[in-house]
RNA sequence: GGGCGCUUAGCUCAGUUGGUUCAGAGCGCCUGCCUUACAAGCAGGAUGUCGGGGGUUCGACUCCCUCAGCGCCCA
């Protein structure tokens, strides 16, 4: 029997309950199942003691919801979910919090600073899995993995040793991205570019044996400590008879050689360019062609080590560039200071700038490694979402570089490489060798370093399984379905992962790869702690509910671009909600019956009316659009769909229209409006599951047959044949222009919504006629009249406002209320607007080549428009002469 | 410097292959309503030279070129 819902939706009180109701019936638990096709997501795995943000309520909502669609589709849908290690960002974190206690980790060593690692990890970890279940995430959580897990660790190893002996990872001497925050080496994806307000220092370096001096312009005045040489383009005359000779460096007094290189570019500063091999990359490349000295003037905190002048040893870089810069002005030696705007590398987990630095690391050669990587995006076998990122992916993939894959950290994975103490021997395997297997000496020695994050988590649709081992799982989920993920980490993770699926298991790790948007505050800038415009969304979801927050996320993404996110747009979301609660509540309180298969049987519905036929050929085509809108991945378009069709089209009209059968019909009548409103509510659940699967189920429950499943596991909705309904749902829109037409009479003459009024329509065809005699209870409901007649000799009353519809006319008798001099006006404005669109046809029309050279049906279209303009403005000038007279 | 994207109603955005009233939606605004699902609502209404210019075409918001502004990525 019906239930009584709530009049306002409150989430706060279902959703935990079916939450831990699926989870009860292990809904989301997957297994493979050869009878049924897989549908798999990995999800991106969020770092470990990360918290929820919008960022990723956008990104999860989207995976549940082609997980919770594909589930009811009838797949076996899998979405395996996970955290990742974040080696920087947590050892960070606990260094920090151990330096709170006065301690650091190097005196207490590697295991005890892990062993607070990994409580640290216990128990700030798992915080986001549970923020993910809050906002209903249907993962697997039988399958939860962490990048450090026992399996994942060796799958990590596992795949460094294949690369290793396969000559792809090395060991070298580089220039590296170094971070002085965290003393540890970066890769180049790390780094940050962000401009900054400084300046160019123009610095005379005097020439050897002469009172000359050369002028180099620099960013960087401190490093001017580690040069090694002055370069000038071979071409510039200026410098023509220097080449070859030296200049005394200032403050060090070391002598260095003036040479050419092509690198030099004449134009800026003075052609001149001061050269510091330890210290920037271009130097580096230059002191090498050119067999320069090497100074690296560093420590590994980026302060000045012994190899600067005394006076400088120890300070950090800033204070040296300031005390170099006090220091030539003092000798006379500083030509000028410009204001220089330009872009400096940040480190992005340490916040400060990185320096390049000299260093010695573990590296992959790409080189390999891309090539199936990139053929499978450009033949289509991985598909991104928007395409048109394929051009990014494609333009690194053509440029990448050498992967700097070891971290000078200590919470990751470690680099499984030992070396004997006794013969030098290298042993690079899996599990730690007890002896050298060369001398046997048992002084053996691992790397102290540990790998960078990505270097695992590309991995990570495979190792979530238990490769390498190719057990079952592997074989029936991978390779994975979609990928639902950000585009700022398509080099970091994406692109990664390609290479990985193709070098491990020889085949794509996903087949679609969809990239969200970057969620940005309502002024366009990005969410920051700082700026304090992040809201958190287990306050949104606790003020909205998850499904609120689910549908109004996704209701302002736009395909491919930023959203601008505040709460009030989530309002919009929660105002469809509360609808479709309503909407619910309504066909529930209507529902005298208990529910019975032949109440659903559409061979058994008796008499169906106009409207029935109409809202069932809608449902076929909504049902039809969703489904294609979620296999595009149109998330955004989909939530519209779903919004037209429940508002505009069952709340605002189907629901309108069966009140009269609901209230004053027979028996018979009712159960037809009813059978057929819960028909399609179910439906509508069904479609609107993924986005809002909470109320969805609390509302599915009290609309399915007693021995149905629950919504989470029911049978996605497929277009009945039956419904499809052309003529009738015209015959609608004739119909609720009709209605829409006399009630715009109404408002505009102000008829109190009190007042009946009647309406005399003089039709312009029989079938008008026919139709509307039909829907005569429904035109009076929706109308407010209590006379219709309809016909083709109908006259027009005195004192009657008209109106036209499809050329019809329509005219209600509104003696004493009617203001003629604003019906006079309104003709004439309708009047003119006609004449426009005439005018525009009837220039088509007119014009010969138009005729001639476009298609007959749409010559034919613009005939039929002429001629009803024509109708049209013969009517209204009927109209308003009469009026005229009055 | 190279690449990508954006510019449609006051705001946020739809508009698939160029052609039926496609010039739309929501918010906001104006008018009238507590009509027995919903005032987080109902009914009605107003608002745009579709960034500027040029081109292709019978026809351009839609295709091409160019200019301007904004944003992102890479050097």
């Amino acid at each position: 029997m019906s239930k009584e819902l709530s009049k306002r939706y409150d989430a706060s009180t279902i959703e935990d309950q079916w939450y831990q109701h699926w989870l009860d019936k292990n809904y989301f638990h997957s297994e493979p199942n050869e009878e049924k096709e897989p549908y798999t997501i990995v999800i991106p795995p969020p770092n470990v003691t990360g918290i929820l943000t919008l960022g990723h309520v956008l990104n999860n909502t989207m995976q549940d919801i082609l997980i919770r669609w594909r589930r009811m589709q009838g797949r076996e849908a899998c979405w395996i979910p996970g955290t990742d290690h974040a080696s920087i960002a947590t050892e960070t974190k606990v260094v920090n919090m151990l330096r709170e206690k006065g301690i650091t980790k190097h005196e207490i060593g590697r295991d005890a600073f892990l062993e607070h690692a990994v409580e640290w990890k216990d128990k700030y970890g798992g915080i986001i899995i549970e923020q993910l279940k809050k906002l209903g995430a249907s993962c697997d959580w039988e399958r939860e993995r962490f990048t450090m897990d026992d399996g994942y660790y060796k799958a990590v190893l596992h795949a460094f040793v294949e690369l290793y002996d396969k000559g792809y990872i090395f060991r070298g001497k580089r220039l590296v991205n170094w971070c002085p925050a965290t003393k540890s080496a970066i890769s180049d994806e790390e780094v940050i570019y962000q401009e900054r307000n400084s300046h160019l220092w123009h610095m005379r370096y005097p020439l050897k044996d002469s009172d000359d001096y050369l002028v180099v312009a620099t960013t960087r005045p401190e490093t001017m400590l580690g040069d090694t040489g002055i370069a000038v383009h071979p071409e510039d005359e200026r410098y023509q008879d220097l080449i070859g000779s030296y200049v005394v460096l200032p403050l060090v007094g070391r002598e260095i050689p003036i040479f050419a290189d092509e690198y030099v570019d004449k134009e800026f500063g003075t052609g001149c360019v001061k050269v510091t091999p330890s210290h920037d990359p271009n130097d580096w490349e230059m002191g090498k062609r050119h067999a320069l000295e090497f100074v690296n003037i560093l420590n590994e905190d980026a302060s000045l080590n012994e190899n600067v002048p005394n006076q400088f040893i120890g300070m950090d870089r800033f204070e040296a560039r300031e005390a170099v810069i006090e220091q030539l002005k003092e000798l006379g030696l500083m030509e000028k200071i410009e204001d220089y705007v330009h872009k400096v590398g940040y480190s992005e987990r340490g916040n400060v700038p990185i320096e390049p630095y000299e260093s010695e690391q573990w590296f992959m050669d790409m080189g390999e490694l891309v090539k199936p990587a990139l053929s499978a995006v450009r033949e289509g076998k991985v598909k991104f979402h928007p395409e048109h990122w394929t051009k990014t992916y494609e333009h690194w993939m053509g440029n990448i570089k050498e992967w700097c894959i070891s971290r000078q950290l200590w919470w990751g994975h470690r680099i499984p490489v030992y070396t004997c103490g006794d013969c030098g021997e290298i042993m690079v395997q899996v599990d730690a060798p007890r002896s050298c297997s060369k001398c046997s000496s048992e002084a053996i020695k691992q790397d102290e370093d540990v790998l960078d994050t990505w270097a695992s988590s590309w991995l990570w649709p495979l190792a979530v399984h238990a490769w390498p081992d190719k057990d079952k799982d592997l074989e029936y989920y991978y390779p994975t379905h979609d990928l639902v993920t950000g585009p700022d980490i398509i080099f970091f993770w994406v692109a990664r992962m390609i290479m990985a699926g193709y070098e491990f298991e020889g085949d794509i790790p996903f087949r679609n790869v969809y990239f969200t948007s970057i969620i940005r505050d309502s002024q366009g800038r990005k969410m920051s702690k700082s700026l304090g415009n992040s809201p958190d969304p287990l306050d949104l979801i606790a003020k909205y509910g998850a499904d609120t927050l689910r549908y109004g996320v996704m209701l302002i993404a736009p395909k491919g671009q930023d959203i601008l996110f505040s709460e009030e747009r989530l309002e919009v979301a929660r105002n469809f909600m509360n609808k479709v609660w309503n909407a619910s509540r309504f066909v529930l309180m209507n529902k005298d019956f208990d529910m019975k298969p032949e109440y659903l049987d559409p061979s058994q519905w008796q008499d169906l009316e106009l409207a029935d036929q109409w809202i069932l050929h809608r449902l076929n085509r909504t049902i039809e659009r969703v489904t294609d809108l979620l296999e595009k991945f149109s998330f955004d378009e989909t939530a519209r769909a779903l919004w037209d069709f429940i508002w505009n089209d069952f709340c605002d009209w189907y629901i309108e229209m069966i009140k009269i059968r609901l209230y004053e019909g027979t028996p018979e009548q009712k159960q037809t409006a009813m059978s057929v409103a819960i028909y399609v509510l179910r439906d509508t659940m069904k479609m609107l599951h993924p986005y809002a699967p909470f109320m969805t189920e609390e509302i599915w429950q009290q609309v399915k047959l007693e021995d149905e499943p629950d919504l989470i596991v029911a049978s996605w909705p497929s277009p009945d044949s039956r419904f499809n309904a052309p003529e009738e749902a015209r015959q609608t829109d004739f119909l609720k222009k009709v209605i829409t037409a006399v009630r715009t009479v109404r408002s505009e003459m102000n008829v109190p919504p009190s007042r009946l009024i009647s309406i005399h329509g003089r039709v312009h065809t029989a079938a008008q006629a026919e139709i509307l005699d039909r829907v005569k209870p429904t035109i009076s409901k929706l109308c407010r009249a209590d006379t219709l007649t309809f016909g083709k000799d109908i006259q027009k009353p005195d004192f009657s406002a008209a109106a036209m519809v499809d050329k019809m006319e329509l005219f209600i008798p509104l003696e004493g209320i009617i203001d003629l001099g604003k019906e006079i006006e309104r003709l004439e404005k309708e009047i003119q607007t006609t004449e426009g669109l005439l005018k525009a046809v009837e220039g088509k029309l007119t014009n010969k080549s138009f005729v001639d050279r476009a298609p007959e049906n749409i010559v034919q279209k613009e005939r039929d428009k002429q001629d009803h303009y024509c109708e049209s403005l013969k009517k209204l000038q009927e109209q308003l002469a009469a009026m005229k007279q009055l």
